[in-house]
DNA sequence: TTCAATAGTTCGGAAGTATGGGACTATTGA
DNA sequence: TCAATAGTCCCATACTTCCGAACTATTGAA
């Protein structure tokens, strides 16, 4: 059984944004689900195995409440996959602008 | 006489300039900045006259050091520009999208 | 049904970060 | 030389972030 649980924020503010993607955890997490068809539990989400089990939920979290993933819970594990349509809708360009940055900074 | 002062950072880095601008006081400093042909001292580009002046400092400090702004010394002001064309060179489209999402956010 | 295993969340303390008040520096102009 | 102005530096307080430990919920097996 697949249900929505912590449901993801209304209204997406880009300071929200902004600071949930300024770190580069939580950008990598971002990063790889958008890779990954856009559904990852957790800890496969997790761009460092060393990360604690609490401060990785913290950060899906804030991700969450940022409005920029959704995450439902099946079984024992939570599917998280990016918000990409309800982020464009609001911030036309912005998430592909971020995301361009972090590929262009990490070839350098 | 004018002279460069607090050297901005070298290396401009995403999450620098993400963390910078996730603070609406610090986006609204560069909004300004950027409208008024681009100098203003620190008081002038203060988005709000309740800020105390070490905060507001503060703030400056971080975009500089984000790279994000040159300050230069004239008399007794700071003249403050944004570092439009470093940032573009090293992350292109990242300020429009986010400025253009500032003006949208702005706007509804 | 009971038990163990797995996936996440919540709590609390330690460490780091932001805010603003007050003292300080530097420049100008009287 | 003195007062005024623009910023910076320092410090105390308040807020965040990180992690370990305890907790909840779901599954699958004995």
């Amino acid at each position: 059984m697949v249900q929505f649980v912590h449901p993801a924020t209304k209204d997406i503010t880009l300071a929200g944004v902004l600071s949930a993607l300024a770190d580069p955890i939580r950008l990598q997490i971002v990063r790889g689900l958008l890779q990954e068809s856009g559904c990852l539990s957790c800890t496969a989400a997790s761009p460092c195995p060393t990360i604690a089990k609490s401060t990785l939920s913290n950060h899906f979290r804030v991700l969450r409440e940022a409005g920029l993933i959704q995450t439902s819970k099946k079984g024992v594990e939570h599917q998280n996959a990016v918000r990409a349509a309800d982020i464009e809708a609001r911030f036309p360009g912005l998430l592909m602008a971020i995301l361009q940055s972090s590929v262009a900074e990490a070839g350098a």
